[in-house]
DNA sequence: GTCTATATTGAGATAGAC
DNA sequence: GTCTATCTCAATATAGAC
């Protein structure tokens, strides 16, 4: 499988490359980055660890492809999906299903960006990490605030603050969803929904809090 | 400081060991266990690295240490609350307070649960992980069963599935608590409390889905 | 594009002096 | 209880043959 030479300009990524980043991929999501060896990866794969080196040049660029792809389609999602023009709240439903979507399309991924965000940004070789989250941060604190605005969302809790809790709860599920599992990812985007909007309580509850913290 | 004659039979931690533990554990929370080296432990302990293995035969000691403790005292303190035989609600309330109490508290062994959990837990030496995990999950789910059954939470969500994004979302705000911060851990508890239990929409939705997941 | 063989480095751990 | 010095091993990465 060589390089197609009707690709002119844009970056031809062989299938061979971006076969392994997906094997990566996978593999980091089940061990972690910092547990997964390139032989792991090089056996996944079929071939020995060395060969490995003629399609990277270090782990570092596998996990830089694999974030690279992942960040840029969700982001484009996220877009399309707030630029359509609905509702606050119909939005901020459409941007949960994209994330929960993404654990079944995207394991390794949403797995890699939780556990080694905080890790890889630190380099500047990462720093699109940092571009892409704050991005989405102010794509979702935008739509929250529009519905806290239109009265249709509660605001006496700081949409950034409301955001974290969203965007945690989302992401961390990739640690006990399973692909072969019987809830498919619109379900659980579903039953978190129910939740968040409706609110746990059946009556609506005082705002006093029971007790403050010791 | 040596072992005090006078404790007999419970093994005594000598006041060395529980700082150096502490100090381990902080350095976990900021950069992971893996990326954390015994030399940087024995750094921040103003020892050099071959001291460190006067007080512990491994690394895999000191996070043991660490998680033996934070477990123990965080069971203790949910179990006391959930036997105070108040109503669910304000029993949930107050475990929802406990556990963001632990962030200022427990920082490090916070993080080392949430970042290391699925990979300690596969090894003989780290049951006890999964046996606290699981206490602690039943319980939680019973407590939020008997709001359920007493009509005061909602009952179209399963119990063990609330819990899930529930303890998520409270374990993973560690990555962002910051200790030094504006907000006190009671303070993002009730935060979280009131969009939890209230609901994000200021109006109850209906149960259908905007839309099936791709 | 993959293999064989090996260089290099970094980290956990040990032994014995002080 | 800490230091010095060192061992050992595992993992990333490289070079060159096929």
């Amino acid at each position: 499988m060589t390089a197609d030479p009707i690709t002119t300009d844009v970056e031809f990524v062989s299938a061979r490359r971006a076969e392994i980043v997906a094997i990566a991929g996978t593999l980091f999501a089940e061990r972690g980055y910092a547990h997964t060896t390139v032989r792991e990866i090089a056996d996944a794969a079929g071939i020995l660890s060395g060969s490995l080196y003629h399609h990277f040049d270090s782990k570092e660029s596998m996990i830089e492809a694999l974030l690279r792809d992942f960040l840029d389609r969700i982001e484009r999602e996220y877009t399309e999906v707030a630029s359509a023009g609905s509702d606050p709240v119909t939005t901020l439903r459409a941007l949960v299903h994209v994330a929960f979507g993404a654990l079944a399309t995207d394991r390794g991924a949403v797995a890699v960006m939780l556990n080694e965000y905080s890790v890889l940004v630190k380099y500047p070789r990462f720093a699109f990490l940092r571009d892409a989250v704050e991005a989405t941060e102010r794509l979702w604190i935008g739509v929250l605030d529009a519905g806290m605005r239109a009265g249709e969302l509660r605001d006496d809790v700081p949409a950034d603050a409301v955001y974290r809790f969203l965007r945690d709860a989302i992401w961390v599920s990739v640690r006990w969803y399973r692909p072969d599992g019987p809830q498919r990812p619109g379900d659980i985007a579903d039953e978190y929904l129910a939740v968040l909007l409706g609110g746990l309580a059946t009556s609506r509850p005082t705002r006093r809090p029971t007790r403050r913290t010791r």
